[in-house]
DNA sequence: GGAGTTCGCATACC
DNA sequence: ACAGGTATGCGAACTCC
């Protein structure tokens, strides 16, 4: 029979020692179903030059792995003309019963003198298929197939917990515009104790489009209609199971719920005795390790946002923590309710009908955000090409990668290998090499900014220039482009790319050609699809330079990633000495953008000027107008000298644009690790100076805080410092303030993990060391005043009363004096 | 044991 | 291990006499 099939989650089985590929998705009817696709698994070697393939091929045809589990053949080889880092290359493709033992076959080969590289054998199973058999995922596709019947693979029919179960004949890309809204599930849980194997689970939460409940096997009169009750923790899970099952959602998310929640219940199933049955297979979910564990659940995608939102997400968001309630407030206005968890030791009956409350709130939040972002997963799933599980979970450098594998076959290309261990740490022992310039301001208050910026440049230069490992040369000649000299480990280098473009750059242009494109329609019909198109072009055009210089990429060339640094600081040095002579002041610089005074010229005589630079501009590099900013300041770094003048500060300034926008950088108040009362007080000096043009206002400002501040008229909450633990407590060699606090937060029974934010006051004790003064939030001890005045206050506004000849460092001592007489 | 310097660390910018 | 380099500035740790 013939239908229309989505794919959605996507895994694979043995059956006689042979590889199948199992996708679970919807139908046109939108019922879940599931097609079971063969794969011959294979992988490549590369010959030799004048090697003699056919007895070669006939050598390795007699390879084989024996294993007590199954016995892994080569069923054929093909043999192709194939291109390798883009040189035409003689390859031999080796099919194989079983991927998993492709490494050993590919080792077992190793020894026949004429192989020069094997290749592929270390693709995940998926991938290869995905890309071999163009099935992509969350795309429609018209499928051929037959019903499974209870013979096919051992009555497997049985086994899956679904009312229909294919095998396919052919899959293919359909032409037809179908929809597809994914049915979301949301749950989250609350514990008694935070770790996990310690504790127990009193509630779970689940929340989807008919579905808001919370199960609880806690008593509770207060309780709202929503909640129901179990006997025991166990029921409540084994129920818990059930109506997620039930439910038969296409995705089940949860926030952090890959290191938090899952491993939870499972953790809590596993002493029970029972089994966690969540997905279509009857199993436990499976934990594949790594930093953090995935859960995954089989026919069901689990999706944890928390990760989605850390590795893609985030850099599009202003929070300064990724916690749900911060990240829900920002995407979409919505809160976590509030609940006082040092209660959780002594509940009244209200206590917990409130605790239940927040707990399906928490479920309501996590599916409202899981909508809002689904078109961004949604767009990253499409335009990468990787199953929604692992677009959910992957680094910015794998979904680089990934995009470029599932493309390779365009070029006819055999994929490089990832680096094994010893070529990672070679790798690792590389220094840094040369980055971007950054030109130090002159601390000033400055009126009529101009600011121009090369629109993503350094994936310009990448294409422009044909940079990338493929295309690289140590010599020069006709048919290449020079890089400028750059410093290389301290030697003078200079490297050349090909001018015909290989598939790196090539498949570059193409994400800042749409990325460009999507930017347009996105400004035309401003939508959530355009703009999470747009945006996910952006992130993987952004991402593609960090990838050549990451040591863990397939695709890594430390010459490349160093000389695209160095066109970088040409382009922009060039571009500043061409403004420069137009007679310009340049205020600043910092890698792709440059500030300079637009003194008495119009505007439209700067966007000649800007037509003019941009002509001059080889290959796709292009200059943009950032901004006409009104009003601008920069400072002094307030800690070194050079030859007693002080110097510019850096990545810290203010800026007021033409429609009388703020925007801030590199101040105190941006930094989450100052407290409320500076930062409000800077942002709003900032502002004042910013929009009135003179720094009296803020001089006022000032000084009713600092008087507030020494009357102890400060509210604790505003002296807060929070600062994040960004290791494990015993790893530290330096024991500052967060660390003292750390671990007195841990002395009082909450586990301390790695990612924590912590936050501390600084009191009145004894000792020299701010440590020595280190407060958690709930002690009752007074504020340190002259720690809040000297190290957090002045600090902060010293410097942008320095521009203004204001000495407040003075005018505070003078008040002092003032009121001590 | 105090002053000056370096180092460790967190966080920001692009 | 899970994109890169450049930069500020705190507070602890170290060095020196």
């Amino acid at each position: 029979m013939r239908f229309n099939f989505i794919p959605i989650d996507f895994d694979y089985f043995d059956f006689e020692g042979e590889n199948y590929v199992q996708l679970v998705g919807r139908n046109e009817e939108g019922e879940k179903i599931c097609v079971i696709d063969s794969y011959e698994s294979n992988f490549w070697v590369i010959l030799k030059e004048n090697a003699d393939a056919e007895g070669i091929a006939a050598k390795i045809v007699k390879a084989k792995i024996i294993k007590p589990s199954r016995t892994t053949v080569v069923l054929k080889t093909e043999i192709y003309d194939k291109k390798f880092l883009g040189k035409d290359v003689k390859a031999i493709k080796i099919f194989i019963t079983n991927h998993k033992d492709a490494h050993d076959i590919a080792s077992e080969i190793g020894d026949i003198d004429e192989i020069w590289k094997r290749r592929e054998y270390d693709i995940p199973i998926i991938t290869k298929y995905i890309k071999e058999k163009k099935v992509q995922p969350l795309m429609w596709h018209d499928v051929e197939a037959r019903e499974l019947t209870d013979e096919d693979f051992n009555g497997i029919n049985k086994k899956i917990n679904l009312d229909k179960c294919y095998i396919a004949e052919s899959i293919f890309l359909t032409e037809k515009e179908l929809e597809f809204t994914p049915k979301i599930l949301a749950y989250d849980i609350e514990t008694s104790e935070r770790e996990i194997g310690k504790g127990e689970i009193s509630m779970v939460s689940l929340f989807g489009d008919n579905i808001r409940k919370v199960l609880t096997w806690k008593e509770c009169e207060s309780a709202g209609n929503y909640v129901e009750f179990f006997e025991d923790e166990k029921t409540m899970l084994k129920e818990f199971s059930k109506q997620v099952r039930e439910a038969n959602a296409d995705i089940l998310t949860g926030y952090f719920s890959d290191g938090f929640d899952l491993p939870y219940i499972k953790s809590r199933c596993d002493k029970y005795k029972m089994k966690l049955d969540l997905g279509t297979n009857g199993k436990n979910p499976s934990f594949n390790k790594g930093r953090i564990p995935s859960g995954k659940i089989s026919g069901t995608v689990h999706v944890d946002l928390y990760r989605f939102i850390n590795s893609v997400f985030s850099q599009y968001l202003q929070s300064e923590t990724l916690s749900l309630d911060e990240v829900a407030k920002e995407l979409i206005g919505e809160t976590k309710e509030e609940f006082d968890f040092s209660k959780l030791s002594n509940m009244s009956d209200s206590d917990w009908g409130k605790f239940m409350s927040y707990n399906l709130q928490d479920s309501k939040v996590t599916h409202k955000l899981a909508l809002k972002i689904w078109t961004d997963i949604f767009e990253f799933c499409k335009i990468i090409k990787e199953p929604l599980f692992d677009i959910t979970r992957d680094s910015m450098a794998t979904h680089v990668e990934n995009h470029i594998l599932h493309n390779l076959d365009r070029f006819n290309e055999v994929a490089e290998k990832r680096p094994g261990y010893s070529e990672l740490q070679e790798r690792k022992m590389k220094g840094k090499f040369g980055g971007a310039l950054v030109r130090e301001p002159k601390p000033g208050f400055y009126e009529n900014i101009v600011m121009f910026d090369f629109t993503s440049m350094h994936a310009s230069i990448i294409v422009s220039f044909n940079i990338s490992r493929a295309t690289l040369h140590e010599e020069e000649s006709e048919d290449v482009y020079e890089s400028p000299e750059f410093d290389l480990d301290n030697i003078p280098t200079k490297v050349y790319f090909d001018k015909k473009q290989g598939f790196f750059a090539t498949l570059l242009s193409e994400v800042v050609d749409k990325r460009k494109k999507f930017k347009k329609e996105y400004a035309a019909n401003k939508n959530a699809m355009t703009k999470a198109r747009s945006n996910a072009y952006k992130l993987l055009a952004n991402a593609t330079f960090g990838y050549q210089g990451f040591f863990g990429a397939r695709y890594y060339s430390r010459e490349a990633a160093a000389a695209t640094l160095a066109f970088v600081r040409k382009f922009t040095t060039d571009t500043i000495a061409t403004i420069e002579d137009a007679g310009f002041e340049i205020v600043y610089s910092d890698t792709d953008s440059i500030a300079f005074l637009q003194n008495e010229k119009s505007v439209d005589d700067i966007m000649k000027f800007l037509k003019e630079l941009n002509d001059k501009l080889p290959g796709i590099m292009e200059l943009d107008l950032e901004d006409f900013y009104k009003r601008g300041l920069f400072v002094a770094k307030r800690s070194a000298t050079k030859g007693g003048a002080r110097e510019g500060a850096k990545k810290k300034y203010a800026l007021m644009d033409s429609k009388d926008k703020i925007k801030i950088r590199g101040f105190e108040t941006v930094r989450r690790d100052w407290c409320k009362l500076t930062r409000r007080l800077q942002s709003e000096m900032l502002e004042k100076i910013l929009r009135e043009g003179n720094e009296k206002a803020a001089l006022i400002l000032a000084k009713d805080v600092i008087s507030k501040l020494k009357k102890r008229e400060i509210d604790k909450n505003d002296l807060l410092i929070k600062t994040q633990l960004r290791r494990p407590l015993n790893e530290y060699t330096s024991q500052g303030p967060h660390v003292i606090a750390a671990k007195k937060i841990g002395e009082t029974g909450i586990p301390i993990q790695v990612g924590m934010v912590i936050e501390y006051y600084i009191g009145e004790a004894k000792g020299k060391l701010v440590r020595d003064k280190v407060m958690l939030p709930n002690e009752n001890v007074k504020y340190d005043i002259n720690y809040y005045l000297n190290s957090q206050i002045l600090p902060a506004i010293e410097n942008i009363f320095d521009v203004f000849g204001v000495d407040i460092q003075g005018i505070v001592d003078g008040e002092t004096q003032k009121t001590l007489f």
